[in-house]
DNA sequence: ACAGTATATCTTAGCACTGAGAATACTTGA
DNA sequence: TCAAGTATTCTCAGTGCTAAGATATACTGT
């Protein structure tokens, strides 16, 4: 079920009722912010539906999916570890990876210096899922952003670095997912 | 309370407890690809994160917020168009128009052509709320972004642009948000 | 006219995640 | 040595949204 949208709604007239539009009459340098945020939102919700989508077909979430995968290329990692790549909560690293846990993927283990701290790791299981679902996901992700060629991509990808590195630390209000 | 994240994880050494890390070897065209995603993704986040919390200081939503700019700017519209705009579920547009109704922001109207559908728009106090917060919430997303100048800002909204259609267009599981 | 199909919204159940707080363990300075 | 402060994870209630189905209305061909 492709879905594509009909964008024609020359179907029926309806009278579209005026209801006062104001036009967006702000600065040119205005207008390109708020422009770069609408277009950056339309991007990621795009490859994301692709990639969600993907995911979902192995039963994963996105953020399941995420954390299976930080874990396969760089090891056990300690759930705070964990909870900061993925950018989410304390509570939901946790209840992330319960969920993980019983679908048999991952594992706790105790940390031998901090006995607060536990190391999130995969199972033979998730290992061997992961091994499997990789190389598709990956070649899928790379068909999806193909609309940019690879040095468009890198391009983008440096700006965007740039652009995600000011916004995180710009003035208020920064990315506040941990409580403590 | 601005919340600076410590990146010094010197404090106390902990044995990483090696757990088999597979190193990322794929073709560098993929790799730009994947790098691509998590970058896109991250940028998304934290600017949204201060998208977020301005809106929230007037007890918004940002979807909510995304409603309302829409009515402001392009006046009434039907559900079924606010949905497709704002890129939620059909049932997620019925409740959000309630919760803007409820908070005296939005009403709905009747299509005089077409007994099924409805518009929504903007009441007084919905009008006058917009006029009230969008010039500061423009400002800041206008400083979120500064991190690139203008033309920087035009070239990647550009690109985003072309990727965020290429991806919506990209064969299998595209949006899918309606359910019909 | 009328059946069949498509469209627009609403209803209901449920899920993924957040936020605040709590329990426990480590660290540091007096 | 111990009190105060910090770090790490967990618990639990609440929130914002999705998905699937229901209902009502409109369109289309015969």
């Amino acid at each position: 079920m492709p879905f594509r949208r009909k964008l024609d709604d020359s179907a029926t007239v309806r009278e579209p009722l005026p209801g006062t539009a104001h036009a967006l009459n702000v600065a040119p340098e205005t207008a390109a912010a708020l422009k770069l945020w609408v277009v950056l939102s339309r991007a990621q919700a795009a490859v994301s539906a692709h990639v969600s989508a993907d995911v979902a077909r192995h039963g994963l979430t996105l953020t399941e999916f995420g954390i299976l995968e930080a874990l396969y290329h760089r090891g056990a990692m300690l759930l705070g570890e964990v909870q900061r790549r993925i950018l989410v909560s304390s509570g939901g690293i946790t209840f992330l990876v319960d969920r993980l846990v019983a679908k048999g993927l991952v594992e706790r283990q105790a940390c031998p210096s901090d006995r607060r701290a536990r190391y999130a790791a995969l199972t033979a299981d998730g290992e061997a899922l992961l091994e499997q679902i990789f190389p598709a996901h990956a070649a899928m992700i790379e068909r999806v952003v193909g609309a940019l060629d690879q040095s468009e991509q890198e391009q983008v990808t440096a700006m965007l670095k740039r652009l995600g590195h000011g916004a995180a630390a710009a003035e208020p209000a920064p990315i506040e997912l941990t409580n403590a």
